[in-house]
DNA sequence: TCCTTGTCTGAACGGTTGTTCAATTCATGA
DNA sequence: TCATGAATTGAACAACCGTTCAGACAAGGA
């Protein structure tokens, strides 16, 4: 790392979802009055393209192993241009793996509201995860953080990552309450499961003879197959 | 990388399980003549010191992350001092891979030869698995290949490494066959179940609440479980 | 004892990395 | 049409990487 990044061309919209992520984010431009929509919006959907781009290169190829110069080809743009957009590259693996956990968590969310069995709840999630973590235009290995972020986004990445996961953690320890479930430690089961899932990121290929949604359904038979009593088995 | 490695003094013994790994490697000592028996000693002594610093290393930080001083560091010698034992980083990591995964095939084998039912033997198989990825002192993530090795050490391991997936594909597709197991697709449980015990070495903390034998031993009830048949459970 | 041989190291090399910056192009609103 | 500021870029920077090398050191064998 050749410097301590110190300022940052504010944009006021720096974070689409709204959370500050930087805590001091010096101004060059003053707040631009009014910015004009069209250019706010051409600025967001860049962005995203970078992510896009990003995200893909470090599911593939992994973070470190992918160079600025290598996203910034991917996603036809010069190197120097990424830093309108982004701090720097940690920032792009942040928000890659922000949003992906963002994707997770609604699905979850969406699996505990819905009226079905908790075995169903979980199957739901686990095909969610699955078909996240491997969609092609927005991907990204939510597991694997690289410890090197700074200290502060990495952070609040494993917080989100550690919600997450309690919440599956509660749907298993909720199976096991009500008798669906076998008796077991829901933390270890839930580390197994989501170690299994996030998993396929390493092999799967998109023209291998498995789709995201076959692979899906497998490990979604199988994972919740391991955690269902006996007698309540109903194949 | 700074400079294809030309010339590297030979030492006789470059590889202790005797498989030549480098096509050419220019001796620039001629062959010592049986050589003293402590000498050769030290030598594969500290050519393991540096193995287990590296691989230590490199489960818990990533290939990447972790340079040839630190490994030097680790090892408690100079960074220079490491290629007189090896012959760069690469190689460093394939014996650190190429070990766990010899390990891996052992306990395979010997619990394919064993008389128990294949439940009991997948069983072992998992819970050696774990332990030998988590084990600290010689443990490494032998599923994590970094796809930046030289060519032809990569095809060995990915060889090696597939040799093994097949070993516990057969084993499940066994089950199957006898009734013990469920039907399902081998090859996509085999990969759920090894990328549920690799992933241990992502979050496995020695210092932590579960050691090593425990989270084993729950994994293994887990991922057998799920390919239990329903009407030859016993629990 | 001396000579040989292997062990070890500090300092450096070339290359690549993430990042910055001055300058140029482009788009926009008046 | 022009002026303003954002978007973009090539070139450069400092830091770090894996690696090399000449030479200092230690240790056996005679």
């Amino acid at each position: 790392m050749p410097k301590k990044s110190a300022n940052w061309r504010s944009r006021g919209l720096s974070r689409s979802s709204g959370i500050q992520v930087m805590t001091i984010q010096r101004k060059r431009t003053v707040a631009r009055k009014r910015a004009g929509e069209r250019i706010r919006r051409r600025y967001v959907a860049r962005r995203l393209a970078i992510l896009r781009a990003a995200g893909k290169s470090f599911r593939v190829r992994g973070f470190a192993e992918v160079g600025m110069r290598d996203i910034a080809a991917a996603a036809d743009i010069s190197p120097a241009n990424l830093y309108n957009y982004f701090r720097g590259k940690e920032e792009i693996l942040f928000f890659c793996q922000d949003n992906t956990l963002d994707r997770l968590m609604v699905a979850l969310k969406t699996a505990r509201k819905s009226r079905v069995s908790i075995a169903d709840k979980l199957r739901s999630v686990i095909v969610s995860h699955v078909r996240c973590v491997l969609d092609e235009v927005e991907g990204s290995a939510a597991h694997f953080l690289s410890a090197t972020l700074p200290a502060g986004l990495q952070r609040r990445l494993v917080a989100k990552r550690d919600q997450y996961e309690t919440g599956i953690r509660r749907l298993i320890a909720a199976g096991a309450r009500s008798g669906q479930f076998v008796a077991s430690d829901p933390a270890l089961s839930a580390r197994a499961l989501l170690g299994a899932v996030n998993s396929t990121v390493l092999w799967f290929d998109v023209e291998g003879p498995l789709s995201a949604a076959q692979i899906a359904e497998g490990f979604a038979d199988y994972l919740i197959r391991g955690l269902m009593a006996t007698d309540s088995r109903v194949d």
